[in-house]
DNA sequence: AACCCGGAAGCCTC
DNA sequence: TGAGGCTTCCGGGT
């Protein structure tokens, strides 16, 4: 899709340049809508001129701890800055305004050679929130009911400061094919107005939008080929339009990350893009315009994106809602509700986040909406990590400030359970008895993955991790409830146990493990393993002297013990400006909060965090491949050293010999080796260099092999 | 299908 | 180097 955009901007610029004003840079009426001089070369940039791009950005993007200090510079000056430079420059925004200025300067390139009035569309291909538009004097974006004779190249040309030069020229840029390909997409003044309706859906309505917006998916899919070119088919547009007008009103699209593969300057996403072995040359997905070919191959060049392009404005997570109902579709209501997001992000937010292709009101469901055959690592694929947030198909997360050191599942559950942030993704069911539900598995597994950066973690690992705890008394299940889950004591009780149970009791899984291990053995075990019940008025443990507190003071307590506070504020994490929280040093969080309890936070580095460029293997998952992302364990080596030993192959053969008669999995067969062998199964898609093994099984020959009794080992 | 369970073994960090 | 704390994978159950 992108190489189409490509050919067709080169097209579309071969055709205007007779047509359009040869000189080039943009009219005199465009000229007049600019903030200074911002369409002029960056390299021509005055000092003024490079504030002024600054402000805008901070106003566009929500940007905190910008200081417009720091950029006291021209536009020279401005371009030699690398993203590290940026970054020092504001830690937090950093790479977004690096990422904005390539955009800009991409933009300008492709720009110069289309009249384009509409400027000042952000960097990411949307167009500016109606304040910007005000403030910057930028005019309105055009309209997909001007005649089709509007858009003509030419009128753009001819046709002064007008909605249909506006939409002349604006057709030739990538935004176009958002706003004419997803007409439901056209700002109706506010932005929030998405929100407002979206937050009153009723549950029939979000039906209707479901479905509604499946079909849209499939009309806009359908029109992708035309859309893709920079001279979309208005037509059709207009058609999907009306076909979408009446959900419009309520749901806003439901569609398409490729609004920002789209709206990224041809040139950009050409320099960016690199040969991967799964991407297909884009010339084919127009010939073949399927929907699971083109959503797929999207998700990749997402995915290598992360490599090299900046990322989008940061958003934050955030989810009031407590329903367990509340799918993430409400989730991002809420987040653009939540007065306490630290960046003032949620009007661009409002119009973003319900652009993507997968849509989190879809969680999961998406996919096979839109490919029946989706493969499971699609789902991961679809996840992508930032260094510290989370393109949750679609649904902006951020790490939790709070989590920035956490390393220990259950204190990262409890810091999320703490965050309204994230009450739809994990919230309290009873907060009295300590009981609390996940409502979005497969979210929380992704901001858990992403805090451990294990970036292929699922919930069915993250439930592993979590069923280790039922040995030692931190975490429980509730009983026959799906994905409700209890702790069985607060969190300043677990580190004590943990402390006084040291190295050789309880806390060693590997003890744990075994069916030898009784809890009971030790005093401390005994501690441990007494099991807190809310409902038991004996409880003498400190879980119900901290259950009885109110939450306010539980809240302080949490944040002592995981030494989130900020120096400078009593404000719970969510309502910290995650800007000033990476402002001070957590060194000196730590020197503020209780040291013995945040004995197992090792101290903030920033070094340590797995920055979007420099995801190294020790990161686990290296996400320049979407094969990569589900692990970063050597499987070729695993395999190669795993390989069935003599001994083991023996007891393959002898156990799988009885394997015939049965699909249920014998004991007789050594865990390991099954383990291994469907280990290898597991990794369909990955690059193993199965070749290496000497025995030069396939993977399918492994999992065969596994039933069927390998005759060469008889 | 999604969730749940616990064994087994490996990985990574400290 | 060993321990802690998972992570990954599994077969099986609900």
């Amino acid at each position: 899709m992108l190489m189409v955009a490509h050919t067709g901007n080169s097209t579309m610029t071969t055709t205007t340049s007779t047509t359009l004003p040869t000189n080039n840079y943009l009219s005199s009426t465009v000229k007049m809508n600019l903030p200074q001089n911002l369409l002029h070369p960056i390299d021509f940039w005055s000092k003024h001129d490079v504030q002024k791009w600054i402000e805008y950005c901070i106003d566009e993007y929500s940007l905190g701890d910008v200081n417009l200090s720091d950029f006291e510079m021209n536009g020279k000056a401005l371009l030699l800055l690398n993203e590290d430079n940026f970054k020092q420059r504001s830690p937090r925004s950093g790479d977004i305004l690096h990422k904005a200025l390539q955009q800009h300067k991409a933009m300008l390139k492709s720009w110069q050679c289309q009249a384009f009035p509409y400027q000042l569309w952000n960097s990411f291909g949307f167009p500016p929130s109606p304040s910007t538009a005000r403030r910057y004097n930028i005019p309105p974006p055009p309209h997909p009911s001007l005649s089709i004779s509007s858009f003509h190249p030419t009128a753009a040309g001819v046709l002064p400061h007008s909605a249909a030069a506006a939409a002349a020229a604006a057709c030739m840029h990538p935004a176009f094919n958002y706003i004419f390909s997803r007409p439901e997409t056209i700002p109706k003044s506010p932005l929030m107005n998405h929100q407002t309706n979206y937050f009153h859906l009723n549950q029939q309505q979000q039906q209707q939008q479901q479905q509604q917006s499946t079909r849209n998916r499939e009309i806009s899919a359908s029109s992708s080929s035309s859309t893709s070119s920079y001279c979309p088919d208005v037509t059709s547009a207009k058609i999907s339009h009306k076909l979408h007008e009446k959900s419009d009103a309520i749901h806003p699209v439901n569609e398409s990350m490729g609004i920002k593969r789209e709206a990224l300057s041809p040139s950009i996403q050409q320099s960016n893009r690199q040969p991967t072995p799964n991407s297909s040359p884009r010339t084919t997905r127009i010939i073949s315009p399927s929907i699971k070919q083109e959503n797929i191959d999207d998700e990749d060049v997402d995915i290598e994106q992360h490599e090299t392009v900046p990322t989008p404005p940061i958003t934050s997570s955030s989810p009031s809602s407590s329903s367990p109902q509340s799918s993430s579709g409400l989730s991002k209501l809420n987040i653009l509700n939540n007065q306490t997001i630290p960046f003032k992000i949620r009007s661009q937010l409002s119009t973003r986040m319900k652009h993507q292709p997968n849509d989190v009101t879809n969680t999961g469901e998406n996919n096979h909406d839109l490919d029946g055959n989706s493969l499971a690592n699609d789902n991961t694929r679809q996840i992508r990590y930032f260094h510290d947030r989370i393109d949750f198909r679609g649904d902006i997360l951020m790490k939790p400030p709070a989590a920035k050191n956490c390393r220990i599942l259950w204190e990262f559950l409890y810091i999320l359970l703490e965050d309204s942030h994230y009450e739809s993704i994990i919230h309290w069911e009873n907060r009295e008895k300590m009981i609390f539900r996940i409502i979005q598995a497969d979210k929380l597994a992704a901001l858990w993955g992403l805090q451990k950066n294990r970036l292929s973690m699922t919930y069915e690992k993250l439930s592993r991790g979590m069923r280790y705890y039922y040995s030692n008394n931190i975490i429980s299940k509730e009983q026959s409830k799906r994905l409700l889950y209890r702790f069985m004591r607060s969190p300043d009780e677990i580190r004590k146990s943990m402390k006084r149970t040291g190295s050789t009791t309880n806390m060693v899984y590997s003890n744990l493990n075994k069916k030898s291990y009784q809890p009971t053995t030790s005093p401390d075990a005994q501690e441990t393993n007494l099991k807190y019940n809310p409902n038991n008025d004996d409880n003498s443990s400190s879980s119900t002297h901290f259950t009885n507190q109110s939450s306010t003071p539980i809240h302080h307590q949490l944040l002592q013990l995981f030494s989130i506070y900020s120096p400078s504020t009593t404000s719970m994490v969510p309502n910290l400006n995650p800007n000033t929280a990476l402002l001070y040093s957590p060194r000196n969080v730590n020197n503020n909060s209780i040291s013995s309890s945040s004995s197992n936070i090792p101290s903030f580095d920033t070094k340590s965090l797995p920055l979007l460029t420099t995801i190294s293997k020790s990161d686990r998952s290296n996400s320049s491949s979407p094969d990569s992302f589900d692990s970063g364990r050597d499987r070729t080596s695993d395999s190669e050293k795993q390989h069935c030993s003599p001994s083991q192959s023996l007891s393959s053969s002898t156990s799988t010999s009885s394997y015939s008669t049965s699909t249920k999995r014998k004991q007789a067969v050594p865990l390991s080796l099954t383990a291994r062998l469907s280990h290898q199964h597991h990794h369909l898609d990955q690059p193993l260099n199965l070749a290496a093994n000497k025995d030069e099984h396939t993977i399918g020959d492994c999992k065969k092999q596994k039933v069927i009794s390998p005759p060469s080992i008889a």
